[in-house]
DNA sequence: GTACAATAATTGAGAAGTCAATTAATCATT
DNA sequence: AATGATTAATTGACTTCTCAATTATTGTAC
């Protein structure tokens, strides 16, 4: 389904308006399979994220500010959704030695087990996954990277 | 900045997969830029996107209905939506009259006048905000519709 | 080493989102 | 025209987000 059709629309300001508007409808989209896909295992998209994250520098264990630096929505509150993947005993933290204002987190044998699970799901991240081809995933991310570049508005992120 | 620096990781699963945490922080980027833009005017994003839509249709009222099949996030709750855009009298809203279970919601004029000022402060959605020509655009836009193809996925929307 | 600035994490209060249940009206079938 | 299904919108209860203020600790300049 073509944007045009997905926003019942065909009033663009401009081509890069309209871009602007398909990645913010695709982002919903993605989300919303997401979602859907980690409804039954009971953690948010943004839990899962963390996990994912953990996962990544496991057995290395990261403070939160890193793991708010490599999350995709960096105004995420990263405390309270590891308050919730402790709860779920899914991640440890204590208290940094060398830096005592840091906590050290870390993911737990169950929290591996989960995203084990997750995986053999295959569908959420599977090639193809997107109906494209390697190359023009390629091309998309460079799309993107590029759109990012030089931007006139300042931010705050 | 490229997506491996954004998220601080050169771990993608495939192409496919970094295409997509590119989709969804590019997404999360402009919405902060949005949203920073829409600040001073003490309207947020979504608010500002159904106002953008009644302007769209402008004599003509839409339905509820109508306003969530254009909107780019499908499962916010439109009714809260209005209800705010109400409470600061940018849209009116009455009964339908040939079908009662709809709502009639048209754009006042200090509704209209809200959109011209945001409109003059260009930024938001003036031509190389993406910092794209037209055609990089279009094929972003082209790839991006072209992902949402016959996806394996069932969802529900 | 004391004062002040900067950083990391947390919290509180209010706003917004989510999801299922409900109400009201219309449609479709007989 | 009575029945049940469908559709449009709303509501209630709950969760999550947001953003500024706060606490604790470390870094920096004198």
């Amino acid at each position: 389904m073509k944007i045009e059709e997905a926003l019942k629309t065909n009033k663009f300001k401009s081509d890069q308006h309209k871009a602007m508007l398909n990645i913010m409808f695709t982002a919903s989209w993605l989300r919303g399979k997401v979602v859907s896909k980690l409804k039954c295992y009971g953690i948010s998209q943004e839990q899962y994220n963390v996990l994912r994250i953990l996962r990544g520098s496991h057995p290395t264990p990261l403070c939160a500010k890193d793991i708010t630096d490599r999350m995709i929505d960096k105004n995420s509150n990263t405390t309270r959704i590891m308050d919730k993947l402790i709860t779920k005993e899914y991640i440890n933290k204590w208290r940094g030695e060398v830096d005592r204002r840091e906590v050290n987190i870390s993911i737990t044998e169950s929290g591996l087990e989960l995203l084990k699970d997750i995986d053999k799901e295959e569908a959420i991240d599977k090639p193809n996954y997107l109906n494209l081809s390697d190359a023009e995933a390629g091309l998309l991310s460079a799309l993107l990277d590029k759109l990012r570049e030089n931007c006139s508005v300042a931010s705050n992120q």
